[in-house]
DNA sequence: CGCAAGTATCTCGACGTCAAGACACTTCAC
DNA sequence: GTGAAGTGTCTTGACGTCGAGATACTTGCG
């Protein structure tokens, strides 16, 4: 089946016959999919009455594991945001009583933030749902094939994740 | 070689034993990859004073072939943007000289919006830089693999791409 | 010990996006 | 032809993000 980046590419071939442009056929699909699944993810967690940026901190907390905290520092990066976006982000959680905010007893300049109860428990919901929604997602491809592109989309991202960047 | 979703498989197999988190292997690695295109490409066209939405947006007009014009509501399908984003962005690089609205001779509601010279060249050499830089990132991965990788990401998009979403 | 450099977080203003709705024009059925 | 539904674009207000700089504390060197 044909794609929206088989037409893209089609029509550069036919404007710019003097470039490669076989590089966008990996990374234009890429970004466009990344789109579309942030649009898919913001109806899903909608369900849990959660935004997609507030599973993306609430889930960073929960896979901490008890006591389920973290540094502003820590999640962002595991979030890939700045530290302002940071601080706002964790100031609307806390206005809601997902995560509250503790002193490091161990550097005072710093902070931890905790998920609480209900923060924990509401990221495990939207967890579950976003899950379903993905296999439904992924069952265009066998076992097989998604164990592959798993593989490949790993070498691409390493460089980013290990060399800081 | 790890990366950073390995990392966070492995904390959701540890925190929750009984879920299923195969799909994060693929659908994560995607999102975060695309968000570290979305930054490498933004220091790319830094180069060429172009932000990554003024390229897209150029991009599609200049794909779209002599002369080079497109209604702001097809621009929408290709951005995968809003409308009151294409309005604002039609506005500003209307502003810079890039672009030009005109009257849709055959549809009184509709607008074309057309690139001029200068906008073409832009575009044309923001699109070398760009793929410049694609092929660096690709350069992890042999030929055959990313023929792979683009026909597996295909069968991902095409659902998004043919059933309206 | 004392000071410079480094680090962690927060503050602030500018900016781009979105969603919903308004408006103008077109199309289609009767 | 006329009215209703449809379509294409623009307007508006709220919101989230970014980048740069400020602040407070820590670390390491002399």
């Amino acid at each position: 089946m044909e794609d929206e980046v088989d037409r893209l590419v089609a029509a550069w071939r036919r404007e710019r016959p003097d470039l490669d442009v076989e590089p966008l056929e990996v990374l234009s699909r890429v970004s466009r999919l990344a789109r579309h699944l942030d649009r898919a993810r913001r109806i899903a967690f909608a369900e849990h009455a959660l935004e997609p940026w507030e599973f993306d901190v609430l889930t960073s907390l929960r896979r901490a594991g008890a006591p389920y905290q973290l540094s502003p520092g820590q999640l962002l990066t595991q979030t890939l945001v700045t530290s302002g976006t940071m601080t706002n982000r964790i100031d609307r959680l806390a206005k809601k009583g997902l995560v509250e905010r503790l002193p490091d007893p161990s550097d005072r300049r710093g902070v931890l933030v905790r998920l609480t109860g209900e923060g924990r428990d509401r990221a495990d919901q939207a967890l579950a749902g976003l899950l379903d929604q993905e296999r439904a997602i992924l069952a265009e491809l066998s076992r097989a094939q998604r164990g592959e592109l798993a593989a490949l989309l790993r070498q691409l991202t390493a460089p980013f994740d290990n060399i800081p960047g």
